[in-house]
This record gives structure tokens, sequence and C-alpha cells, in this order.
RNA sequence: GUGGCUGUGGUGAAGUGGUUAACACGGCGGAUUGUGGCUCCGUUAUUCGAGGGUUCGAACCCCUUCAGUCACCCCA
């Protein structure tokens, strides 16, 4: 063979598919409930949007990016998420200037160079919103409810959300000293990473897997209890909001995003049976970014979930719909004569709206029988030489048996009746 | 980027140094004249991820490499 497809990517092949216009169909309409808009930008962007908007000391930006460089000496990155773009989007484009908030959300293929594993691919789809210009708690809730909503639909069960403020730049810069302060004493004894995150990053040391780093900070200052009034107003409006809509919800301390651009609300939703990676929808508000983006001052929030990980929980729980694509007819022939005279058929079927088609690899009768019951045809419209020269049509029920022989107008006519229903 | 496991036909797999690489499913063809679903028969890998080495001899041993998979990490 020539060559493979890269590492980390996967081919949708047919058989596959139809599950994913489903997931896709469902998201589709859940936005549409909830008045969101597609928006589809590009899938490379300049890779400077990436180094402002996620922020340069992130794990993407620092070690996961596809960067290169095009023909005209542009730095180019394939997209590893889409809300950087959205912002650009939403500031190029000039919708700020519509009637705000602006809602939309996209469906597409991201990103990012990992090591592949289970529910991990170098390209892998999302399904996201993002919510622009609403600064209040009311938007936080509507989208983690239509997360919540969207995944419900599907028929997943066990959905974890879990809940955490993460602060804005006037509470989190005197949280996180107190926290460094308190870890500073025995940094030495945490690992490697959390001693690098120490003065980069020091929020992800409450978020470090390793047991001894969690016992090693068990006692440390919680966010919760540094947020500023204008933060801690809105974490409890939010709460408020989604008890008041019977969503569930546990608060996690040291839940903390992966982007930089994350201010105030930060969730997960996470199904544990799909194991390490068993987040299926991250997001939070990031209401610096436009800002950072180089326009006004402008709140979002948004979230992600990741299409590979819905469909590996779906899967798991066997709740992918059956699809089968069911042919109407199948046109076989027989001799050389009968085969214009069949495909002047099979286009009028077609035409008229009747999925139809026949063998294109020369095969007996017998087997083209075969076929048609393998492609499970309703009908078999059969064409011999004698039924051409006559200018008759064979046509038989594959369930009952019954066949008779029509003119072909008569054939399409009752093709066309059976079918209509 | 680090580590564990794995790599035989379209798929699932047997085979762990000795001449023709099991088996099952699938694919294709057929079982008297122009008819499917069941059954039966035939056929379907000069070759065991790739490259190199050891040996009289390798799918089986060694090395390298690539890929898959799972975990760390990170995240959707």
């Amino acid at each position: 063979m020539l060559t493979t497809g890269p590492r980390g990517t996967k081919d949708i092949l047919p058989a596959t598919v139809g599950y994913w216009r489903y997931i896709e169909n469902t998201a589709r309409e859940i936005c549409s409930l909830f008045n969101y808009q597609e928006i589809r930008t590009p899938i490379f962007e300049h890779t400077e949007l990436f180094l402002r908007g996620i922020g340069e000391t992130t794990d993407i930006v620092e070690k996961e990016m596809y960067t290169f460089t095009d023909r005209g000496e542009r730095s180019i990155t394939l997209r590893p998420e889409n809300t950087a773009a959205v912002v650009r989007s939403f500031l190029e484009n000039k919708i700020y200037a519509d009637s705000q908030p602006t809602k939309l959300f996209y469906i597409g293929p991201m990103f990012r160079y990992d090591r592949p594993q289970a529910g991990r691919f170098r390209q892998f789809h999302q399904f996201g919103i993002e919510a622009l210009s609403a600064k209040g708690p009311a938007i936080d809730a509507e989208i983690i409810i239509l997360a919540v909503q969207f995944l419900e639909k599907l028929g997943l069960q066990e959905l974890k959300l879990y809940l955490n403020s993460v602060g804005c730049p006037t509470c989190r810069p005197v949280y996180r000293e107190r926290l460094q302060d308190y870890l500073r004493n025995n940094l030495s004894d945490f690992c490697g990473d959390c001693q690098s995150r120490f003065g980069r990053n020091p929020m992800r040391i409450l978020d470090c897997k390793n047991s001894r780093c969690g016992q090693l900070s068990q006692g440390a200052p919680e966010m919760a209890d540094c947020l500023c009034e204008d933060c801690k107003d809105h974490f409890e409006g939010l709460k408020q909001l989604l008890s008041a809509a019977n969503i569930e919800f546990k608060l996690n301390p040291r839940l903390v995003r992966g982007l930089d651009y994350y201010t105030k609300t930060a969730f997960e939703i996470q199904y544990e049976p799909l194991g390490a990676q068993s987040a299926v929808c991250g997001g939070g508000r990031y209401d610096g970014l436009v800002a950072e983006c180089g326009g006004t001052d402008t709140p979002g929030i948004g979230f992600a979930i990741g299409m590979e990980r819905v469909l590996l929980a779906l899967e798991k729980q066997s709740l992918l719909p059956t699809i089968d694509n069911k042919l109407a007819i199948f046109v076989v022939t027989l001799g050389e004569q009968a085969k214009p005279f069949a495909f002047k058929l099979l286009c009028e079927l077609r035409r008229s709206g009747i999925t139809a088609d026949m063998d294109f690899m020369n095969r007996s009768l017998k087997a083209q029988m075969k076929l048609a019951n393998k492609c499970m045809a309703s009908y078999v419209a059969i064409i011999g030489d004698d039924e051409a020269a006559q200018n008759k049509v064979m046509v038989k029920n594959m369930a009952s048996g019954e066949q008779e022989l029509l003119d072909f107008a008569k054939a399409l006519d009752k093709l066309n009746a059976e079918m209509g229903e």
C-alpha cells in the first residue's frame, strides 16, 4: 500500500456515518430550540490567533498545535479548538453591531497533536456553543442546560456535571498568591510537573492526578473563598438558576480549565464509563477573550462537546439507532438487448424520486437477485430481452414473491404508487 | 513526550524454528432452461505490519522502525 492515514485520524465509513448524522441532527435540533445559529469558520487560522486567544503557556499551544508556514510565508495553524476563531469572526464581521447577545454553534473537526488513545484523536470533532455579549448568570445556565439536554436527548444516563468558578482578573491574582504561599513550603515534595506549574499556573496543581500531590494540596485554600463580590454573586446566581431548573450539579473547587481565557464559570460534564477520557463536555466563561483579540470589552461563554466521546458513550450504552438503507427497487437484467431498456427504467425511477439501483458488474441473473435481496429491495424489476422487445417489465414483490408482467408505463406507475406511501 | 500490551487474508482468529499457512464469517461463482432469502459445493494469503540480522531453514529467535491499543500527561 502506498500509505496509511496519518496517525490519530480515522475514516468515517458508510457503516457509521449514519450515527454521526444522527448526533449532528440532534445537536442542530437542540440549538434551534434554544435559538442558536450555526457558524462555520475556516479550519485553519493565523497562528497568532491561538497564541493570543488560548494562551502561550497552555499545553495546547506549547506542544499540540499543527502549525506550518504557507507559501506566502504566513504562519498558519489548524484549529485546535473553535472559540478563538468564533471570536475572531465576531469581530471581523462586526457581528457585535447586530442585536445582542450573539448565540452561535458549530460542528466540525479540530486538530491537536496528542498521543492517540481511547476517546482521543489528532483530528477529532466538536459540537460547541458560544454566546457573546451577555454577562449575567442566566446565559451561563442556558448554555449548561443546553449541553445537558443534548446529552439527555441522546439517551445518556449517569452524566455528572461539575461546576466551579475560576474568578476574574480582580480576584484570581489574590487567590493565586494565597495558593502559592500555601504550596511554597513543601514544593519540593510535589511531582516535577507540579513544580513547573507552580510559577506558571499554580491552580493546575490542584487538578494533578498524582495521588501524592493530591494529598499535599489537601488543605489548600479554595478559589470559592477568594472570589470578589462580582464573581461570588455571579456564581450564586448561576447555582440558583440551575437548581430552579432541576439540573443536578456537583461543586468541584479543583476544576480548572486548560485554556487561559476562562473566567468565572467553569464546568465539565463527565461520563465515567469512558475511562481516562471521560470529559464529554467542557466549557466556561471567557470575559477577557474578546478584548484580548482586539475588540471592545465583551463577555462570552461557551462549551465544546467531543463527538467521538459521545459516540463511544452511546455505543457503550447501546443507544445508537439502527440505520438501514433500504432500496425501493432493484433493476435486474438478462441479455444484451435488455440493458439499455433497463437503464432507462432505472433513470425514470430515480427521476420520480424512488431509490433504485442495478448491477454494474455483469452478474448473472441469479447473482443479481441475491444482490437485490442483500440491498433489502422491496421490489425487483426484471427485464430480459423478451420484455425489452415487448416494452414490458416483470415486477416482483420481494416480500410476497408475487410477480406480474406490465407495460413499461404501467410498471412505472405501479412502482410509483407502491413506493409513494 | 514517557511506559505496558499487540501486529497473520476483507473481518475474527489458529499456528511459537522444518517441505503445500488451520478454521469461522464475509466476498465471488455455482447446484439442468430467465428469479433472492435456507441448505450444499467450489473459490478467495507465493505469504504472516515494514526493513535488517541469526540459521542449512523463520510467521515463529534478535535488532530497528512504523502502526494499533491502553495508561501517564493533557483535554473534548
